[in-house]
RNA sequence: GGACCGGUAGUUCAGUUGGUUAGAAUGCCGGCCUGUCACGCCGGAGGUCGCGGGUUCGAGUCCCGUCCGGUCCGCCA
């Protein structure tokens, strides 16, 4: 029985003998003398073997790196020359006495050590023996801790933590559906859920009151760095609660949990509306702690005799915008050209910028290659709107103005970052007011949010001008990361029914996709409304991990593999034919 | 669906204009060493240069295709 972690041990220990368990980190044999680095769960410790512990001292001989031991031995100081301050444990060590071979290791495929970044394929494929990495271990560490704090604050303030299904109908959701074939009814399929939303719901409707889950999600769409087809919300909601009282009790959540674990205070949240947001950071998840903001000069531009200006700042649909970069003088031309591409990748087809040389020589004093399409007095109120100073760059952006707002706000980042301009090490907000829909590219009406979603307007109103009506939504971000979103739901069938009508969803449509939905806001459904956090995301940013792969045990890899399984994996013969489904000849190969 | 970066020893990388037997570090194996802690010293083994095709007297290097890993756009409310 184990009596001690090896990073546990301190000098409160001395004197004391112990039973440890744990794989060999590093072993340093001094023929006379050796010395075994411990490794468990929770640390490091030395032990060392002297030649009088004899078969001990020869087992310790034979030890090789992340072999399996049990050792046992007595805690001492460490003599003042040979603390190692580098080490949690190294004021101590274990004088070992026993030490049994539990199992050996082969040599890893790769080495743990911290001096080397090991390809990522490789640690995925031995992510067993990838997540003994102490960094490894204390992201995982931390994710328990997060899911702990949760959980014990949603429990105290009356939440209910209650399962919905796996196995479920496909939703009417935006994603594609990972679906599974069912045996007893032929030609028929589950779906996972993209999210427990419909059940949430209906949770309330049921009389639940305050609901939560952590809540494995599936989309089978195209990953990233903070996206895997499979992954966790925090899925909660509450009945009776307006929008106010769900932001208070979700963002107490938030600031208990950054208090608990990180000791960090992030105090109130400021809101902001969905518009401004757009308007000054051309984003609807900005990053408050870079200084920069985007200043529209339509009106200005509308003066220029130049289509690339006039040409967007004349269409309603269109937004010429500039981006003031204190001290930005300093970037060079080259990467002038870096940013340009940059923009580029986000549908911009340019990059026009002005740099600030010397104020006081008015327009002498300025750098551009845009200046000769525009007159001296446009110029010289565009750098008072924008006050300028000297050593100051400003970009520009023109076109419609949902690129405008992708490519500045994106740049807006980008310059933030190369120049490290960051202010603050948290910035959290809620943005608030979002549209109900937006145009799709088909030109017909889609949600913002979800259909779900309880505009804040009659059933009228929302009929007569779709495009103005707002949501009572609300997403939670922080350091320009979407932590979570949610909303006041719909809880009359009438209201339901306008916003299917203005998403084009007819009646038929509607009762087959969800009329259990329909059906339940009939039979007394409560107010209700709720939010959703994403815990990967959630982990990443309180452990400053760069690949969501990196707070997730068993990740997969971007084209949604699993290297460790090799999963997807081809199904049986008798499996398919159970199933009714015959691969197409392409697939069979 | 698209853009870009990468793939050479177990691992991390270098490899010039296409030119002899593909290198380094680390790890691994053997030997020595009683206070190291990324121990040290001596010696050794270790390579389908992702895969397939092409150009060439000659390809790790150039060309085409393909696979794998990654970042991003589209997509993902």
């Amino acid at each position: 029985m184990r009596s001690h972690y090896c990073g546990s041990i301190t000098s409160s220990n001395i004197d004391e003998e112990v039973t440890l368990y744990g794989w060999v980190d590093r072993r340093r044999d001094h023929g006379g003398v050796i010395f075994l680095d411990l490794r468990d769960r929770e640390g490091i410790v030395q032990v060392v073997f002297d030649p009088d512990t004899e078969e001990h001292f020869e087992r310790a001989d034979r030890v090789r790196t992340e072999y399996v031991l049990e050792v046992k031995g007595r805690v001492r100081a460490r003599s003042e020359a040979t603390i190692n301050p580098n080490m949690a444990t190294g004021e101590v060590e274990v004088l070992g006495k026993q030490l049994e071979i539990l199992n050996r290791s082969e040599t890893p495929p790769f080495q743990m050590d911290e001096h080397t970044e090991v390809g990522e394929d490789i640690r995925l494929k031995y992510r067993y023996i990838d997540l003994r990495r102490p960094e490894m271990m204390e992201k995982l560490k931390l994710r328990s801790r997060i899911t702990a704090s949760i959980r014990n604050y949603l429990d105290d303030n009356g939440f209910l933590d209650i399962e919905t299904p796996i196995l479920t109908r496909a939703t009417p959701e935006g994603a594609r559906d990972y679906l599974v074939p069912s045996r007893t009814h032929e030609g028929k399929f589950f779906a996972l859920p993209q999210s427990p939303q419909l059940f949430k719901q209906l949770l309330m409707v049921s009389g639940m009151d305050r609901y939560y889950q952590i809540a494995k999600c599936f989309r089978d769409e195209d990953l990233r760095a903070d996206r895997q087809p499979e992954f966790t919300q925090i899925d909660i909601e509450t009945s009776f609660m307006d929008d106010q009282q769900i932001m208070a009790i979700t963002e107490g959540m938030i600031r208990d949990l950054f208090k608990e674990v990180l000791e960090v205070d992030l105090g109130e949240f400021p809101r902001m509306p969905y518009a401004e947001a757009m308007s000054r950071f051309g984003s609807d998840k900005p990053d408050l702690r870079i200084p920069l903001e985007l200043v529209d000069v339509n009106d200005l531009m509308q003066q220029v005799d130049f289509k690339v200006f006039n040409g967007p700042a004349n269409d309603p649909d269109g937004r010429v915008a500039a981006l003031k970069v204190t001290g930005g003088a300093q970037i060079s031309r080259k990467q002038i050209d870096d940013y340009t591409k940059f923009v580029g990748i986000y549908g911009a087809k340019g990059l026009a910028w002005i740099k600030i040389n010397d104020l006081a020589a008015g327009i002498e004093g300025l750098q551009s290659p845009i200046l000769k399409f525009m007159p001296d007095n446009i110029v010289t109120e565009m750098m008072q709107r924008l006050e300028v100073a000297d050593g100051d760059i400003v970009f520009f952006g023109a076109d419609k103005a949902k690129v405008v707002n992708e490519a500045l706000g994106a740049l807006r980042v980008k310059v933030g970052e190369d120049l490290n301009m960051f202010t603050a090490e948290w910035a959290p907000l809620w943005v608030v007011d979002f549209p109900m829909f937006e145009k799709g590219n088909d030109g017909e009406w889609t949600s913002l949010h979800h259909p779900f979603t309880a505009p804040a307007c009659s059933p009228e109103e929302l009929a007569e001008n779709p495009g103005e009506s707002l949501s009572i939504a609300y997403d939670m971000v922080l350091n320009g990361t979407e932590l979570g979103g949610g909303s006041v739901r719909i809880h009359q069938p009438e209201m339901q029914k306008a916003v299917f009508k203005v998403l084009g969803i007819n009646d038929e449509e509607a009762q087959i996709k969800f009329g259990f939905l329909l059906d339940a806001l009939k039979y007394g459904a409560p107010p209700h409304g709720g939010l959703a956090f994403g815990l990967d995301r959630l982990v990443m940013l309180m452990s400053d991990a760069k690949s969501i792969r990196d707070v997730i045990a068993f990740p997969k890899t971007q084209t949604a593999h699993c290297v460790m399984t090799d999963a997807p994996g081809e199904a049986e013969s008798k499996q398919l034919k159970e199933l009714n489904i015959r691969l197409r000849e392409k697939a069979k190969a």
